[in-house]
RNA sequence: GCCGCGAUGGUGGAAUAGGUAGACACGAAGGACUUAAAAUCCUUUGGCCAGUGAUGGCUGUGUGGGUUCAAGUCCCACUCGCGGUACCA
């Protein structure tokens, strides 16, 4: 009987629909296991093959887990607000809705042919109201709270206007923005408003005036995460910077138990690595330099690693965004640093990036240096940045290569204080080496010399010990329609929360969806965008708000009560394992660290940290193929040479390289007849084929000749002609073939280009083992076949534990070959086999299974599947058989034989049966050997 | 620049604790079946050398060193490729 895998595979997909397989139950006995996917956005262009990979690998851990007896939570669901979907709705005018709609619909028809065993009754999408109402539920749990720096904790608001109260703002030890400090008494006195902004500056969102990336082109504001390489991720435009009002999280509260939270996590070192440097913690001190302007005071506080280099400072920077910079402007120099400022505020990020030149101007102040009392210059330079330590830093140029680049170009004073520097072509920053020109620093090496320096400032009152981090505060607010709202509206110019009962506040209607013709955001736009009688906030959140908590809605997706109950948040508590890319590692993967550790911390949730398992798969990349059209003397323009040709002297440099449709070539043969009907300037094409002989001569006929195809790995996209869609593989060769296919390709996390050459191979092997379920017998297994079974269930059960996925279809490929030569079609051996397959191709196994037992797999799980000993017990013999061990023996590498003996045979023991042997004794001659090197399971060596 | 990862036949890749490198698959070559094609099956396939032959020898995992009885695997230096990050004081 044929393969018909067609047919097989939509029994299945319908019979596991019709019976809910796959619904996981809040409440059981087993023990559960959180498996998820990173949603997709579902974009216009639908799924490439590249998508699923992901999904593939953790729906055979999920079912996997479920076959060992585990109730597995396995959903899925949809990021679905986002830019494509408003920018197509700027260009047609189509609801954003619609579009979203429509792609989800053709997303989840892809999917269902794959054959995932996802959990289909928890499925949300990001921009249903049901589920934003608690992404804005969240948002106002992060208005109301603050952050306690001794507790290291999120508190209620309303705590902190109580400390305030008592003993003003010194009582606490927060996480806050700048601003001046109060007593209780200035607290008491204050207006609504005077209070109101004052607890903005404590609160976890806030609104608040920062250095953001601005996008002109998209018309919004983007998170440091949504800028590469100064342009937007999404589009590609132009960044600048420029100081704006906008919401954001106070992201950075948490930095240090971000840090230390990964430690405990099960990720791999390069992604933790990354994160790490994204917190980028820096242990360093803080110093407060007294600086004089126009003869007017000031207090400028600098953050500095090398406190230890404190005699060699000869100025000092401020970030042209600084504060300071207006107070610190003399007269004299004003003109001057506001042509500067201006220069500095055209250029876009990328320039100020990829510039990389030396650029200043002198402030016309002087600081004093605290512990020396010289007098040195404030200069304002871009290199300093204002968003991180102070935006204000001491100039130590001597060891500090960009410090080093501005001395040199402004010819300021470089002092080395480090012995044996030699400054006088570039700067010593290495933490090494004995102090000198220092002072009471002298004689000590940089690694003391850095703590004594601290201590002694400290001591003197002038700095204190301090630890930075890189990461920002997230810019929250964006400039666009289709985002969540804020539920946040403007009483008398305070922002005031939308009441609990009145949420989700969902979306206006508007007429269309671009910002106004004055530069407001899209809901502007809206009729009567009001709370009350008040404005609403017009700005929605970004992406990254909807996917930050959605891991928790899985548990209790229908729950309108809340996010999720604390019954449902109890049992399945957070994922054990999560796949998908490394592109979301300075993303979501941070914010939703910071979003649970939040909700962790207000008592809602119980884990600290959402992922306790996360595995990367690479990308998939295009496999390009091209075809050479011939340029050289007498061309036509149609004329194409195979790629196995054009390095030949006749046509050598005389070709240009054509992306032609992957899906008209096979294994690099074009077909010449679709590669006609292509395109039109294509219709009258003629070949040079791969034997030399052209098709004008020959008279072309289909398949006679072989016109070879060049290929090349590039991105997979539409322009490149290489994207291939899962659904014409899975027509053509069944949703199982291209599960284990994907696999096939190549280890989960390395990114691989999609190449077709091959997949008959894996094709070709479920034809071959569906054939041997033609008839099953009820015979006693032999040994043989027992053997083949149980390196089969060891092999694959050690994959897929160890996330090995590719080194299964080899290993189901050999026992198919060596059951197929023993002619072995009995139950015994077929049943397990079935088994082990249904992870990785569920509908031929399910099939296989219920032609052995016509039962479903289902049926069976949990009983011991995957477990040698207690569905087989016969099948402890084959064991035995693998039990002996061949010992492959070698004399200085001259002469081989093999030793078999029992596995546990101790090392003398072997070691006797060697040299006992009668190839030992010949080569021996009556020596003795120096060594005899055992190693056990392994090979013996004898040196003499 | 800094951090991380990688480099194995014509191709994708395997080698799971330092222990027979190249599993498995693709491609290629040859053969069987067939009027023919497709499909299917069988044989060969890292390179070089010797032999009619079974087979044997040498060489071989980016480059150069090292540790070890034994190195694709460990150490040092380098080359190239990929990913992340970039004036973070």
């Amino acid at each position: 009987m044929d393969y018909n895998f067609s047919e097989i595979e939509k029994k299945w997909q319908q019979w596991w629909a019709q019976n809910k397989t796959y619904r996981a139950t809040d409440k059981s006995d087993k023990p559960k296991y959180y498996v998820l996917d990173m949603f997709p956005y579902p974009s216009g262009a639908g799924l490439h093959v590249g998508h699923p990979l992901g999904y593939i690998a953790s729906d055979i851990f999920a079912r996997y887990k479920r076959l060992k007896g585990f109730n597995v939570l396995h959903p899925m669901g949809y990021d679905a607000f986002g830019l494509p979907a408003e920018q197509y709705a700027i260009q047609t005018g189509q609801h954003p809705e619609k579009t979203t709609h429509d792609n989800v619909a053709r997303y989840r028809t892809q999917l269902d042919r794959i054959g995932f065993s996802f959990d289909w009754d928890r499925e949300f999408r990001t921009s249903d109201p049901d589920y934003y109402k608690w992404t804005q539920w969240a948002f106002l749990k992060m208005f109301g709270s603050w952050y306690d720096n001794s507790l290291q904790k999120a508190r209620p608001i309303e705590e902190l206007v109580k400390a305030f109260e008592e003993g003003g703002s010194e009582a606490v030890n927060a996480a806050c923005s700048e601003g001046k400090a109060f007593t209780s008494a200035q607290w008491k006195a204050f207006s609504e408003k005077e209070k109101a902004d004052a607890l903005m500056r404590y609160r976890l969102a806030y609104l608040g005036e920062s250095t953001v990336n601005w996008c002109p082109a998209l018309g919004t504001v983007l998170a440091n995460d949504e800028v590469k390489d100064g342009y937007s991720e999404r589009g590609g435009h132009p960044v600048f910077q420029k100081k704006m009002t906008q919401w954001q999280l106070r992201v950075s509260a948490y930095a240090g138990r971000l840090l230390d939270g990964l430690e405990k996590l099960d990720w791999t070192d390069s992604l933790k690595e990354m994160q790490r440097n994204w917190i980028g913690r820096s242990e360093g001190a803080e110093m407060v330099f007294p600086v004089e302007c126009d003869n007017r005071k000031y207090d400028v506080t600098i953050f500095t690693t090398r406190a230890d280099t404190i005699f060699g400072v000869t100025f000092m920077v401020l970030a042209p965004e600084s504060e300071w910079v207006a107070k610190l402007t003399s007269a004299s120099q004003k003109a001057e640093v506001e042509a500067y400022l201006e220069q500095v505020k055209k250029k876009t990020e990328r320039e100020r990036m990829a510039g990389k030149a030396v650029t200043g101007v002198f402030s016309g102040a002087y600081g004093i240096n605290p512990v020396t009392g010289e007098k040195v210059p404030v200069w304002i330079s871009e290199y300093v940045l204002a968003g991180y330590g102070t935006g204000a830093i001491m100039a130590v140029p001597a060891h500090d290569s960009r410090d080093y680049a501005f001395a040199r170009k402004f010819d300021l004073p470089i002092v080395p204080v480090i012995e044996g520097a030699d400054v006088s072509e570039q700067s010593v920053d290495a933490k090494e080496g004995i102090m000198c020109n220092s002072g009471f620093l002298n004689g000590m090496p940089v690694k003391k010399a850095i703590p004594a320096a601290i201590a002694y400032v400290q001591e003197k009152g002038i700095g204190h010990r301090k630890i930075n981090y890189r990461i920002r505060d997230a810019i929250f607010s964006r400039q666009r329609y289709w985002g969540e709202p804020f539920p946040i509206y403007y009483k008398d110019g305070i922002a005031t929360p939308v009441a609990f009962e009145d949420l989700p506040l969902t979306l206006p209607e508007i007429d269309q969806y671009k910002p106004t013709e004055d530069g407001q955001p899209p809901l502007a736009r809206a009729k009567d965008w009001t709370y009350k009688g008040y404005p609403l906030e017009k700005s929605t959140m970004p992406g990254f708000a909807g996917s930050s908590a959605y891991y928790l809605r899985y548990m209790d997706p229908h729950n309108g009560e809340a996010l999720v109950s604390r019954q449902a948040d109890e049992y399945w508590r957070n994922v054990d394992l999560y796949v998908g890319g490394t592109e979301h590692a300075t993303g979501h993967l941070i914010y939703s660290r910071f979003w649970n550790k939040f909700l962790y911390d207000i008592g809602y949730i119980c884990e600290d940290e959402p992922f306790k398992k996360l595995i990367n798969q690479g990308m998939i990349q295009g496999r390009s193929n091209f075809v050479y059209r011939y340029i050289g003397e007498g061309a036509t323009g149609n004329l194409y040479i195979s790629y196995n040709l054009i390095e030949n002297p006749e046509y050598k440099d005389k070709v240009q390289p054509i992306h032609v449709n992957v899906n008209i070539v096979n294994n690099d043969v074009l077909d010449i007849n679709a590669f006609r009907a292509w395109m039109p300037e294509f219709k009258n094409a003629e070949f040079v084929f791969a034997d030399g002989t052209s098709s004008e001569l020959t008279g072309y006929t289909a398949g006679a000749k072989q016109y070879i195809c060049g290929w090349a790995v590039e991105k997979m996209s539409k322009s490149m002609f290489n994207v291939v869609n899962p659904d014409d593989v899975i027509a053509k060769f069944g949703a199982d073939t291209l599960r284990l296919y994907e696999m096939f390709l190549g280890p989960l996390e390395m990114s691989k280009p999609w190449d077709t050459n091959g997949i008959d191979g894996v094709h070709r092997f479920l034809k071959r083992l569906w054939n041997m379920y033609e008839n099953i017998t009820d015979e006693e297994p032999t040994k043989e076949e027992l053997r083949s079974l149980h390196k089969l269930i060891k092999k694959i059960t050690w994959d897929i534990e160890n996330f090995s996925f590719n080194t299964s279809i080899p290993a189901f490929m050999i026992a198919q070959n060596e059951l197929s030569a023993l002619k072995c079609s009995k139950r015994a051996i077929l049943e397990p086999i079935a088994v082990l397959l249904a992870p990785y191709a569920p509908h031929i196994a399910e099939e296989m299974y219920h032609r052995c037992l016509s039962l479903s797999l289902e049926g069976r799980a949990g009983e011991g599947l995957f477990v040698v000993n207690e569905s087989w017990p016969e099948c402890n013999e084959a064991y035995l058989v693998e039990d002996t061990q061949k010992y492959p023996v070698q004399f200085n590498g001259k002469v081989r034989f093999t030793l078999e003996c029992p596995k546990d045979t101790p090392k003398e023991e072997v070691e006797k049966l060697v040299l006992a042997h009668e190839d030992t004794s010949k080569y021996l001659a009556g020596n003795t050997p120096k060594k005899v090197i055992v190693v056990p399971g392994r090979i013996v060596n004898i040196v003499m």
